[in-house]
DNA sequence: CAGTGGTCTAGACCACGTC
DNA sequence: ACGTGGTCTAGACCACTGT
């Protein structure tokens, strides 16, 4: 950078080095190029470690690196455009989303709230995941009460994916009208983590919806997308690429 | 906590710290309540304080949390619900932005490639402030090309919000066809950290907002919300609070 | 096994707000 | 001037992935 500001107010290390960085990966690296190891870069430019580990930690967060442990640290390709809103009048995704498994759980009071149920009260939780070229993009709990699903009481516990599609099938007979949706930067959780190859803590999008039937709040989603490597779209098609 | 679990995965000491300290803020703490600085925490817990910081990271970015330099750590209040999508066929905000100021610029590449303009070529570049109580939540900068307010040729030069409401005004005349829009994480440039209230590359939500007129993208909007207080909604209806 | 990124330490100094 | 969080260092060891 040509930026030599007179240091009166003096730019941190890690925020220049991450500048100096950015510029290199526009100009001389591709895609899913291995950069030199940590140990390496930080001598090269001639800091600690921790300090050119601050800048590596905000290009991934702003997804322009990839990171993992055992294997070295790769250029990232664009985001990924998911499609999350304007599903309209349809329940979404049997094809985008795989259910994974169900069972009768207390969902937690933030979702009790927006259920309208009382805390402690038992609901359907369908665990789905979704991917997007092969890779898993997003974990979701879709919550539903017991209420909104009256055929399915006396379930006959199948297990896995069999009990989820049932589940699924059941919500899916219900005229829906529409759906509210809120998105919220949040860590991912140690089992989200898990499905999505990601470390305990890793920054994700938590995306809830909420699923509106004759009035009332019929299901509740919260789903974990990666915040690493996608882009939420919302509204008629999804955008273009975008890129810094 | 009680989760004693036999170290066969040990858990990082900075990961349970932050379950430890979640639980305080839930039962011992209060909204806007100064905790005891980070020194001091660290020598309670025992660890060094990098490592302490490094569970207050993660509850800051949660909007658990919030640090100020010179002042100290408060428990936040539960995130703001602000209304990003839904604005249907009217044109967002006069009430919401406030106008701050508008020059002739040439766009990032990524904003000129959705515009549809040749890069280098100048667009009318709004800048619009949006305050929920008070405070600034997001910092927008507007691109409008010529050829949406051909109105706006000879412009006379008026500076600051005049000019702002100016193009403003020449972009409402416009039939608004509809929208798409996209949110993703990134890190906040100096300028809007500065008008946020935030250090440089704190982690923001950017939303692109794509406005068709007549079939075409008349205006692209990025806006920068501060991810560690917003929770962005779409929809019908502002959803109600959640927590954790 | 060697090499990678992830965690952790115990210090130091700096920038900022408040008093 | 003082106390706060923010930056930075130079080490150490651990967990994971590949060969």
């Amino acid at each position: 950078m040509g930026t030599t500001q007179l240091e009166s107010v003096p730019e941190p290390k890690y925020w220049h080095l991450k500048t100096v960085l950015t510029d290199a990966l526009d100009s001389e690296f591709a895609v899913g190029e291995i950069l030199p190891n940590e140990r390496e870069l930080a001598a090269r430019f001639g800091v600690a470690r921790a300090t050119l580990r601050q800048a590596l930690e905000q290009l991934e967060l702003e997804g322009r690196l990839q990171r993992r442990r055992g294997v070295g640290t790769t250029v990232a390709p664009p985001r990924v455009g998911v499609a999350v809103g304007d599903t309209g009048q349809t329940w979404p995704g049997t094809e985008t989303w795989e259910p994974v498994d169900s069972e009768a759980a207390a969902p937690p009071t933030a979702v009790a709230r927006l259920l309208d149920t009382v805390p402690g009260e038992l609901a359907h939780t369908v665990r789905r995941i979704r991917r997007s070229h092969g890779q898993a993009v997003a974990a979701e709990l879709l919550y539903v009460p017991a209420r909104s699903v009256p055929g399915l009481t006396g379930i006959d516990a199948p297990t896995g994916p069999a009990r989820a599609r049932l589940v699924l099938r059941e919500l899916q007979r219900l005229p829906l009208e529409g759906q509210d949706q809120s998105v919220e930067l949040g860590s991912a959780r140690a089992d989200d983590a898990k499905e999505l190859d990601r470390l305990p803590g890793a920054p994700v999008l938590l995306v809830t919806t909420r699923y509106i039937v004759a009035g009332r709040t019929a299901a509740v989603a919260v789903a974990t997308y990666r915040a690493d490597t996608c882009r939420l779209t919302f509204g008629d098609a999804g955008m273009q690429l975008l890129a810094g």
